[in-house]
DNA sequence: CTCTGCTTCGGAGTTGGAGG
DNA sequence: CCTCCAACTCCGAAGCAGAG
């Protein structure tokens, strides 16, 4: 793949069909190219030092980085000079997400991706090497083992982020909707697909026209420009971080039309596409 | 030939009001 | 709290043209 187009790993291709994860271990010693999945990866670094590129932001890759990727977002990583970079690999599909932590993940808009220091970077290895012997020797509770391993690290990882503030108890403003929270959860999972007011109304639990006045409300903008907000976020990180085709970035990012992907990149940006990747070379 | 940008028009989304 | 309706706004598909 050296023509600068992202692949994308699909699911039916890296995940057994009877299973909701799988496990590898990686060594690497040359770059891996710009890439996402259909699935989502958490990955532990054991032992090398390079660059991680996630979604345009690079990260200095080193033993004790913990990264948790989802659908919505693409990477790179990139050994230094000479080195070899060893990392266990931990895949897996919506299945294992619970409720509580799938809120957890989609409900912040920001990178999972944490340089654990000493002590917790041990703990997190033996997590993942825990997570390891239970997936290549399947035996009685290992399900249990697994799901309860995955979570601590996933909690963990978000403490680690700042996610976890507390509510505050002084905060008078009106706690979100539920539904319109779910619907900004469909919106972080599926906002490379083509999305309508309705599926996320159906997701939701509303009918499609109080959502959007929910929406409106208690977001503060329109379900509409929050996608093209969304869109557009990873649409500018992959027109400079990669030589993809403008249109090839348009519909990755879940525009359906040129045109309409470049007015509104235009009006976020103030310029189009392709000048915006010039001023970023 | 490929990629980008522009125009047009039908359809989907938004919004405000009425009512269960 | 929620649905339904109607009027309005805006998005997206299709088609075409220009640049390289």
């Amino acid at each position: 793949m050296n023509n600068g187009s992202p692949e994308r790993l699909l699911e039916s291709n890296y995940l057994l069909v009877s299973s909701s994860f799988r496990m590898y271990k990686q060594t690497i010693t040359d770059r891996i190219e710009t890439h996402w999945h259909d699935f989502f990866e958490m990955g532990c670094i054991v032992s090398g030092t390079g660059r991680h590129i996630v979604n345009g932001q690079t990260f200095r890759l080193q033993p004790g980085m913990v990264f948790l990727l989802t659908t919505a977002d693409f990477h790179e990583l990139i050994p230094d000079e000479g080195q070899t970079i060893e990392l266990f690999d931990f895949i897996f599909n919506d299945s294992l997400l619970r409720p509580a932590i799938y809120e957890s993940i989609f409900g912040q808009a920001g990178l999972f991706i944490h340089t654990f220091a000493s002590e917790h970077a041990q703990k997190m290895e033996s997590e993942f090497t825990l997570l390891w012997n239970e997936s290549q020797h399947w035996q009685f509770g290992s399900e249990i083992i697994v799901q309860g391993s995955f979570e601590r690290i996933v909690v963990d990882l978000v403490r680690q982020m700042g996610m976890n503030e507390p509510c505050d108890p002084n905060d008078s403003r009106a706690p979100m909707h539920p539904s319109v929270r779910k619907a900004l959860l469909y919106i972080q999972h599926h906002f490379r697909e083509p999305v309508s007011l309705a599926c996320a109304a159906d997701y939701a639990g509303l009918s499609a026209n109080y959502l959007s006045e929910c929406f409106r409300k208690q977001v503060g903008i329109s379900f509409q420009e929050y996608l093209n907000e969304r869109r557009l976020q990873f649409a500018s990180a992959l027109v400079r971080s990669s030589d993809l085709p403008i249109t090839e970035v348009c519909f990755a990012a879940g525009f359906n039309t040129i045109p309409h992907f470049d007015r509104t990149f235009k009006r976020k940006f103030g310029c189009s596409p392709r000048e915006y990747r010039k001023q970023g070379s």
